[in-house]
DNA sequence: GTCTATATCTCGATAGAC
DNA sequence: GTCTATCGAGATATAGAC
């Protein structure tokens, strides 16, 4: 692994644990295993690398999510793989996950620049424009699709992570929330 | 309004705008009009002022909410209440409830105390407990109920914060929503 | 690119008069 | 309880050798 992801690794992990105030960069340098001025090689400023530790992991999500979804299948599909991917990937990735809101809850957001926020959210954006105009999806606000799909995927979540289930219990959970959520937002009844 | 509470509600705006790590203790006594050693005549640490204040804002959202639920009505119009008073409460203290969720994914978390916490989550468990004893909801795990519950309050409220609806719009979200999550968890078919 | 050494600054916390 | 003044620690970022 080269400096630069070395850095990247070591941020993260002391982060996640002691917050950004709490992570002097000397201490992502020593945790990392470089010196001090090299970290400031790679990154000008301590916000440049917490910015930038941001976009690459949400680039990671994303190339992931990507990779799973097939265009070939039905909106119904292509959702739940979205649903149940992102929850994977949150359960292996938990410090990147945790990071991603801890990031969102800080004055650091304000320096995501705005074609950034876009590519990481266009996936999503796309396929909830198409479940409204195929009118398989409820007349809701598209917004509040969205925000009650990405907010039951963040607290399913948090019920895997403080509930030690077995790897198919999970798969259970993950299946079951997901026929929830597609009952409560499509028009399809019982 | 007394030297404290001037600390206090300089001490939220600050962290709010500026996060933990962007607000000096000396702006925050600048800004609430007293000197920098009062504030840790108040507060010994920058970190009790921090928990102190999430633990006030914590117990003001209980109390408003303990005020409004009515004990004699139906579980169904008891969560109602709960639901509808909690997003209400959230427009109407947007500071304190974005507050909230920056100490939540802080490491400041940590340092609540199980009886706080206790304290915080006795009303929600009381209920949710009741509807599952009672086979109003379905048959999912208690915690699952929960986290879902949760998360859809903040999706909604994120929601009616990112678009600036009217008072009667925001209400119409309000109760289409809890309808959504009330089919969605309990047994009650259409 | 990487290191050591260090400049510069700011912050949290304290001491002590009133 | 409240203030002024300040200490000491530790932070970010830079300079310059290799």
């Amino acid at each position: 692994m080269d400096k630069e992801k070395e850095i990247l690794a070591a941020a993260l992990k002391l982060f996640v644990e002691f917050g950004f105030h709490g992570t002097p960069t000397s201490k992502i340098a020593k945790e990392a295993g470089v010196a001090n001025g090299t970290l400031f090689h790679y990154f000008k400023t301590k916000e440049d690398l917490i910015v930038g530790l941001y976009i690459r992991i949400k680039e990671n999500l994303n190339g992931y999510l990507l990779s799973k979804v097939d265009d070939q299948s039905t909106l119904e599909t292509r959702m739940k793989t979205i649903y149940e991917e992102s929850l994977q990937w949150a359960l292996i990735h938990r410090d990147e996950f945790y990071f991603i809101q801890q990031f969102h809850f800080s004055p650091h957001l304000a320096k995501v620049s705005a074609e950034d926020i876009e590519k990481q959210t266009r996936l999503h954006v796309g396929l909830l424009g198409e479940g409204v105009k195929s009118k398989i999806f409820k007349s809701l606000p598209v917004g509040l699709i969205g925000t009650i799909l990405g907010s039951q995927l963040y607290g399913v979540y948090q019920y895997l992570v403080s509930n030690d289930l077995s790897a198919s219990k999970q798969k259970q959970v993950i299946d079951e929330t997901f026929v929830l959520l597609w009952e409560m937002i499509t028009n399809i009844k019982q």
